[in-house]
RNA sequence: GGUUCCGUGGCCGAGCGGCUAGGCAGUGGUCUGCAAAACCAUCUACAGCGGUUCGAAUCCGCUCGGAACCUCCA
């Protein structure tokens, strides 16, 4: 362990304070982050969270925590409709596609990994699929039925709400009390199965036509939504774990509804760390399918689109997000995209610089100084743009030392070196994409600056810019310096 | 309607009572054959109105504007 875990401080959305991070068992941490429903193509607001947590891992794993990292795929259970009513999602787009739920989801898993991957996201260690833990989900509910805390209705299952509001509160995460959420609550059709409004489904009772059903103790139906998550995280986490993460949209009623099951199933809150990124907005509101104001990675990466211009690099985008605190809303721009896109490439060449920079008997900057503070702004609740601010100073310095403007030791080259590694390709995950296999390349425009450099030896300038403008064309950057001569 | 959150300079974004993040853009320099990059300097802020305080972008109240959740959504 890195003596830097001990200052660790979580934002905790169940008790709306920052906590010093504490482990139910020293040295490992127990973390789930809801997974995406796979009925269609995640978008960018759904990438956001999911690179958020990504930055969560990294950090845990540099701090020398063993993470157990668990991210689910939701591959059933998700209704279309209102509350408990309606069609499956999965099981709605199959029957549009006249395709085995199944295929729908093996296409869009294989489109988030895909995805995710681009993004540089590491994998969770474990994810598991509500439709591969349907006898866990069950066992589940027959606890919930056991504790008295649930009640079957024509062979669907519900949470009574109300029951389990009279020995614990229900609403403690999103901030509601029961009796608000019962004035609120709109009259919907088809609840008749339901005792009272607020409760929710643990097992649906599926018709003939279902496409997606499993035998029960309750006969024939499938598990509602908020249970996979009960199910999964307890067995593989255990009834208690650390850290639940998810977005902010899921707070009410998905994440209750688990602290309800978990209590309720278990006889203890699941969660000790609570925590919500923040919704990614275009146009000023929230990235949304079902509204159509969002805009999915493909097109962002091939410029492919009616908002942007360009296309845009996934590490720009990554770094991009990375300038925002994760319990921000963002918004999307591409004027905002454009500044990250110039940024990141400051960013990334100051670290080539750093690699061959030579040092000098002292350094005329605080080094070590500077690399605490790196430590100091992840360890207050990931906060990530501090941290790329600090980076920029880095940068800075390191840009003067080139310049002989400033200088720096040799031990805090090699540390400088090393951290400024860690933190922007281990930590922010901000690998270097464009060093793809252009190694034939490599040695044409060796010889292409060959050329060029003879006729400005010669001041033959027309046929050196000429070089250098046609090289722009083909989107390949001539930079000289003292050093020589450069590309990318 | 209920609950919660937000409103920072041209843009994006930090900030959690005093020490005026950072990136991009702008302006003026240095450097350079030119360009780019880099470096140095510099200009635009805290929605409005009150209050608390020696001191407020930061705390409190009101007004205006926006968002999320309350129904599927990361």
């Amino acid at each position: 362990m890195k003596a830097e875990a001990a200052q660790l401080s979580i934002y905790n959305s169940l008790t709306g304070t920052k906590e010093t991070f504490i482990p139910l068992n020293e040295g490992f941490v127990g973390f789930y982050v809801c997974g995406p429903t796979v009925y269609s193509n995640v978008h960018l607001g759904n990438c956001r969270t999911f690179i958020s947590f990504d930055l969560v891992y990294r950090y845990l794993n540099h701090l020398g925590y063993k993470v157990r990292y668990v991210r689910n795929i939701t591959d059933v259970g998700h209704l279309v409709d209102d509350a408990d009513q309606g069609e499956d999602k999965i099981a709605k787009k199959a029957r549009l596609e006249q395709l085995e739920p199944m295929e729908i989801v093996q296409q869009y898993t294989i489109d988030f990994h895909d995805v995710m991957n681009q993004f540089n996201a590491i994998a969770p260690d474990i994810e598991p699929t509500a439709t591969g833990h349907i006898i866990e989900q069950i066992e589940l509910i027959k606890a919930i039925l056991d504790n008295g805390f649930a009640y079957e209705s024509n062979g669907s299952i519900y949470f009574d709400v109300e029951k389990y509001n009279e020995s614990h509160p229900y609403g403690e995460l999103s901030g509601r009390k029961i009796e608000d959420l019962l004035t609120n609550t709109r009259e919907l059709d088809g609840q008749n199965e339901k005792r009272a409004p607020l409760d929710f489904a643990l097992w649906k009772n599926a018709s003939d036509e279902h496409l997606m059903k499993w035998p029960s103790p309750w006969g024939i139906g499938f598990p509602g939504w908020h249970l996979e998550c009960s199910a999964m995280s307890t067995k593989y986490l255990g009834k208690q774990f650390d850290i639940h993460g998810g977005g902010m949209d899921l707070k009410f009623p998905h994440h209750e509804c688990e602290i309800a099951q978990g209590t309720a199933g278990c006889g203890i809150a699941p969660v000790r760390h609570w925590m919500h990124t923040n919704m990614l907005t275009l146009n000023g509101k929230k990235m949304s399918k079902s509204t159509g104001n969002s805009l999915l990675p493909a097109e962002l990466f091939s410029g492919e689109n009616d908002l942007l211009e360009k296309a845009y690099d996934p590490m720009v985008v990554r770094f991009f997000m990375m300038q925002a605190h994760y319990r921000s809303t963002l918004d999307f721009t591409s004027e905002a995209l454009n500044a990250s896109e110039k940024g990141y490439a400051k960013l990334i060449e100051a670290m080539d610089s750093l690699m061959s920079l030579t040092s000098s008997d002292s350094s005329s900057a605080d080094v070590e100084g500077l690399v605490a503070k790196f430590y100091e702004a992840m360890n207050d609740d990931f906060n990530a743009p501090i941290l790329v601010s600090h980076l920029f100073d880095a940068v800075k310095f390191i840009n003067s030392t080139k310049d002989g403007k400033a200088t720096i030791s040799a031990a805090d080259l090699s540390l400088l070196q090393t951290e400024m590694k860690v933190f922007v390709r281990d930590i922010l995950g901000l690998a270097k994409s464009s060093e793809s296999g252009e190694s034939r390349l490599d040695p044409v425009m060796d010889l292409i600056l060959d050329l060029r450099q003879e006729a400005r030896a010669n001041k033959d300038w027309s046929t050196s810019d000429k070089i250098r403008d046609g090289l722009a064309g083909a989107g390949i950057v001539v930079k000289d310096s003292k050093e020589g001569t450069s590309w990318n």
